[in-house]
DNA sequence: ATAGTCTAGTTAAACGTATAACTAACGAGG
DNA sequence: CCTCGTTAGTTATACGTTTAACTAGACTAT
C-alpha cells in the first residue's frame, strides 16, 4: 500500500525513470508520442501522483506561495477576524489555485520567523499585507524571492505594490461629507504611522477640509487603532464631548461599526443626527443596519491581482510591469450619510 | 550567496553532516554537549536554516497540515467571506504555529483534487469543514493520514470529530423564543441534508415546539441556503405573507442579518414587532445594530481544539481519545429577542 | 589482560524527482 | 561507404536531509 513512485511507473511502462520524468514535464523532444501515451496510461492506472517535496528539492521551486498577515502581540491568533483580510485571502487563493500554486498561510510574530519559513519551505514567492519594521523587508530581499506588497508604501523597486490611492480615498470620503453640508467632521482612525495607509487617508481628510475652506480641528481626530473597539470608544467620546460634530469619517468599516454603535447607545441617531462614512466596503457593510455608506475598493479583486502579479514575477515576465498597481475607488452611498439640514 | 546546507555547517564545525543532523534533532546520545554547542554556534553564525523539502523527503513527514473548506460551484473563491470559516481558521493557525506545523489552505472544487494535494504535499494531517460526498472521505482513509472533521456527522471511527450538539442548539434557540412567549416561530435555514448540521438544528426546533405543545407548521420553515441572501428573501416573504409569525430562528448569524434587513425594509421593527435569534455568534454579531441575540459557540476555540486533536493524532497519542468532542453552547441574550406582549 | 559496554561520533544508503551527458539506431547527404 | 544529425531514449549524478549500521577509543568489570 505504499504510494507509487516514478520508478513504479517506469517499470510498468517498460522505460527508465528519466523517461517518465520527461513525459511528466511534457518534453516531447525526449519521448515519442507513443511512449508518452503508454506512460500516461500507467500513471492513470496505478494512480501515481508526483511528490512535491522531491520535486521541490530537485528543481528548487516549490509551487508554494506564502502569505503573511500582521499579528498583534496580544493576539495569538490570526487577525482573520477582520473580514478585510479574509476577503483578500479569498481572492488570492482562488487565483493561485487556478495557476497550480498552493497557499501557505501564516501569521508572523517576531518578524524574523517568517523569513525562516520562506527559506524552509522554499517559497516561490510571498504576499505581504500590513506594515512591518524595516529589517523585515530587507530579509526578503536577501533571500531573493519575488514579493508583492498589499497596501504598503514601502517605496523600493524590489517590491511590487498593489494598493489604492489612500490619500484620494480619504479625500473622497471627506468631500462626500462636505458635499452633504457638513463642516464639523470627526476623523476616527488607526495609529498614524509614517507611510501607512492611515496617514494617507488622514492627509486626504485634511486636503478636503482645506479645499473647502473648513477649519481643521485636531481635537476632532481620534487616533488609536483600526478596531471596532476604538470606534466604540471614540463614538462615545464624540457623543459626550463634541455635540457639534455632525459627521464622522471612520477609516475602516469596522471602526465605523463601533462608532455607530456607541453613538446610538448614547441616543444619537445615524444618519439623522450624525452621519458616518466608512472605508473598504467589506462584505458585511451592505448587511449592516443601516447599511453603511463607505469608500468601496474591490477587496477580493485586490487579492486576485496581487496573486496574478506575483505569478508573473515568478515566471519572469517583468516586461509590462509597472511597480505599482492602484485599484479604483468610489463612494458607495447607502444609509449612513444624510444631508445636513 | 547560495543558501547554506547542512554540509556547510559540518565543514565549518569540523564534523560530519550526520553529526549536524543529530544535533539539530537534539539527539544527545549522538553528540556531546561540547560538539553540540560548537555546531549551534556555526549554525547561528552562517545563518543556516534547514530545508523542509529535503527533510520531508527523508522523514516522510512534512509538518504541513491541510485545511479544506467547501466551495460552491458558482464561486471560484474561498467562502472565506463567511466569517465563520475565517474565525475557525484563525483558531487553527494559531495552534498549529505554536506546535511547529504550517498551514496549507485550499478550497476544493471537484472533490478529487484535494486528495491529490494531500499526497503531493505529504500532508501530515488535514482538517475538513463542511460536508462532502461520501467518496471524498474514503479517499482520505486510503491515503491514511489523520483527519479531523469539523461540524460533520460522518460517523466513522477513522475520523475524529469536533463539533457542537446541533440538535440541542436548535432546541435552545427555539425554546428561548418560546420562553419569551412566542408560538408562531419561523425557521430560516440552509439546505437540509441528511446528517448535516442544518438537519440537526431543525430537529431541535421541532423538539422544542413539540415539548411546548406548539403546532409545528411546515409553512414556517424556509429552507434554502446559509447565506445572507436567503435571509433577505425569507424575511421579505415572512413580512409579506406570514404576519402572524412573531419570532424567527435563523440557523446562522449571516442568515439572521439578511432576515432582519428585509424585515426592517418591510416596515417591521426588530425586536418590537418580531424577534430574531441567530446561531454561531460570529464576531460581527455583537457589533450589529441591534446586537444579535444568538446561540454562542466558541468559534476560534473550535479551530484551536481541532488543531490540537489533529496534532495529537499525528503524534500517535490516541490513548485519551474520544472520537468526538462537543463544545458547549449557550444562548447569549442581546437585542433582537423580546418578550411577546 | 581480556572481553564487554559506552560514548561520540562517521560512512553510506535512502527518500523521489530532475536533468546534463551520454548513446544506440536510423536516415540523409555527399 | 562514411560522416553527420536527429530521435528517443538511458545512465548517472545531484538536490539536502535522515538514519541504520558501523567503528575507534575510553572506560569497566572480572
Amino acid at each position: 500500500m505504499k504510494k507509487p513512485t516514478i520508478k513504479d511507473v517506469a517499470k510498468a511502462a517498460g522505460v527508465s525513470a528519466a523517461a517518465v520524468s520527461y513525459a511528466l514535464n511534457g518534453r516531447t523532444d525526449k519521448v515519442s508520442g507513443e511512449t508518452m501515451e503508454r506512460i500516461m496510461e500507467v500513471i492513470e492506472s496505478i494512480n501515481y501522483i508526483p511528490d512535491f517535496s522531491a520535486r521541490s528539492l530537485a528543481k528548487n521551486q516549490s509551487k508554494l506561495i506564502g502569505i503573511v498577515i500582521p499579528q498583534t502581540e496580544s493576539h495569538k491568533q490570526l487577525i482573520l477576524e477582520n473580514p478585510f483580510y479574509s476577503e483578500i485571502i479569498s481572492g488570492i487563493e482562488g487565483k493561485l489555485r487556478e495557476h497550480g500554486y498552493h497557499l501557505l498561510l501564516s501569521g508572523v510574530n517576531q518578524g524574523e520567523s517568517y523569513l525562516d519559513l520562506s527559506v524552509q519551505r522554499n517559497l516561490d514567492g510571498a504576499i505581504l499585507m500590513g506594515i512591518y519594521p524595516e529589517p523585515f523587508y530587507d530579509g526578503f530581499k536577501k533571500i531573493n524571492i519575488p514579493i508583492v506588497l498589499i497596501d504598503s508604501y514601502i517605496n523600493d523597486s524590489y517590491f511590487k505594490r498593489i494598493g489604492i490611492d489612500d490619500e484620494y480615498g480619504g479625500y473622497l470620503a471627506t468631500r462626500h461629507l462636505i458635499n452633504q453640508g457638513h463642516s464639523n467632521i470627526g476623523l476616527i482612525t488607526g495609529a498614524i504611522r509614517k507611510d501607512g495607509v492611515v496617514e494617507k487617508r488622514f492627509l486626504g481628510y485634511k486636503r478636503a477640509m482645506r479645499e473647502a475652506n473648513l477649519f481643521y480641528n485636531p481635537d476632532y481626530v481620534f487616533e488609536e487603532s483600526m478596531s471596532y473597539e476604538h470606534g466604540l470608544a471614540a463614538g462615545k467620546l464624540i457623543a459626550d464631548k463634541y455635540p457639534e460634530i455632525t459627521a464622522i469619517f471612520a477609516t475602516s468599516d469596522l471602526v465605523a461599526f463601533g462608532t455607530m454603535r456607541s453613538l446610538m447607545s448614547e441616543g444619537k441617531r445615524v444618519p439623522e443626527d450624525i452621519s458616518v462614512i466608512g472605508f473598504d466596503d467589506i462584505s458585511m457593510s451592505k448587511m449592516f443596519i443601516p447599511p453603511l455608506t463607505t469608500i468601496r475598493q474591490s477587496i477580493t479583486e485586490k487579492g486576485a491581482i496581487a496573486a496574478d502579479s506575483l505569478i508573473q514575477m515568478i515566471q519572469g515576465r517583468t516586461e509590462l510591469d509597472e511597480k505599482e498597481i492602484l485599484l479604483p475607488l468610489e463612494v458607495v452611498e447607502r444609509g449612513t450619510v444624510k444631508f445636513k439640514s
